[in-house]
DNA sequence: TTGTTATTGAGACTCATTCTCAATTAATAT
DNA sequence: ATATTAATTGAGAATGAGTCTCAATAACAA
């Protein structure tokens, strides 16, 4: 489980290194990406804080949000025509996703091999790289099979 | 070189199957697409075929890159803030991308190995891939060295 | 506390992309 | 070739996710 203490406590961490300050509205945003399992949008989010009764702008849900980006809080997972979907990502290990085009489930997996050889390949180019995404495109096994 | 010729063939076949005709507009933007090296955006793309004294209208060049997109002519590379950039990928190698956060850079590079180790961790999943995007983040070697 | 400065919220604004619909054009039948 | 039918186009309106404005408010340091 997420330890939230900490989170709160890495959080202000960032924000002080940077000259801004843990408010009110910031952490209910925070505690709000904390306890989300799966993926978000800012919209769905803004809509869950709001049903909990607490008052937090969309602006303030929107601003947090890159605030929580930029300091690896979450991660975007894609960009659809309809916006962007994030995760927490804060004490959760990497993995990527595999993307079904015709139910859209979503299946995250991780690959120890996958992730060295990506690292070799950055080394023969010079290239440090510090974070991926991979998205795998194609039909889920129940797809696959319900297409003949 | 790409055949523009065989790219005007297969793309009217696709509109074709879908009951769909292939318009001069259609095949002014198909040419310009076949003509980029690298990466593009819509609105650039707008702007280039205006320049060589034709006219299709922005809302023909986002309807035809849809067409495009979906028959696979072009891939999205990534959107931004700003909007999307595709690139051309008819007739060409796959290959996947890395970004300087630094200075933008963009680095292609294919590995076999990469692309089968995917296909083994697809299997394990039941999934069935069809395409996959793969970014990786982080520093160029030039921009690596000027951090020190 | 007090002073200083960052933050908030409501709603205006941006801008990439899509939509509308009358006029036009490609494909097909006669 | 001409008429018929249905797809396509373009100008500009509409959409909508995300950002910005700025006066009011809250966080923080001393
Ligand atoms: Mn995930
Ligand atoms: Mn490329
Ligand atoms: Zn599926
Ligand atoms: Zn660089």
């Amino acid at each position: 489980m997420i330890d939230k203490n900490k989170g709160k406590k890495d959080f202000t961490n960032f924000l002080r290194e940077h000259g801004q300050r843990l408010t009110n509205e910031r952490s209910v945003v925070l505690n709000r990406i904390l306890s989300c399992t799966g993926h978000f949008d800012p919209d769905s989010l803004y809509l869950q804080i709001r049903q909990t009764g607490l008052k937090v702008s969309r602006a303030s849900v929107y601003r947090t949000l890159n605030l929580l980006h930029k300091s690896g809080f979450i991660s975007i997972v894609r960009k659809t025509e309809k916006g962007t979907i994030y995760e927490c990502v804060y004490g959760i290990k990497h993995h990527d996703h595999m993307h079904c085009n015709e139910c859209g489930k979503v299946i995250e997996f991780y690959s120890e091999e996958l992730e060295k050889l990506q690292e070799k390949i950055c080394e023969k180019q010079g290239f440090k790289g510090q974070s991926h995404t991979l998205e795998i495109r194609g039909y889920c096994a129940k797809c696959k099979k319900n297409m003949k």
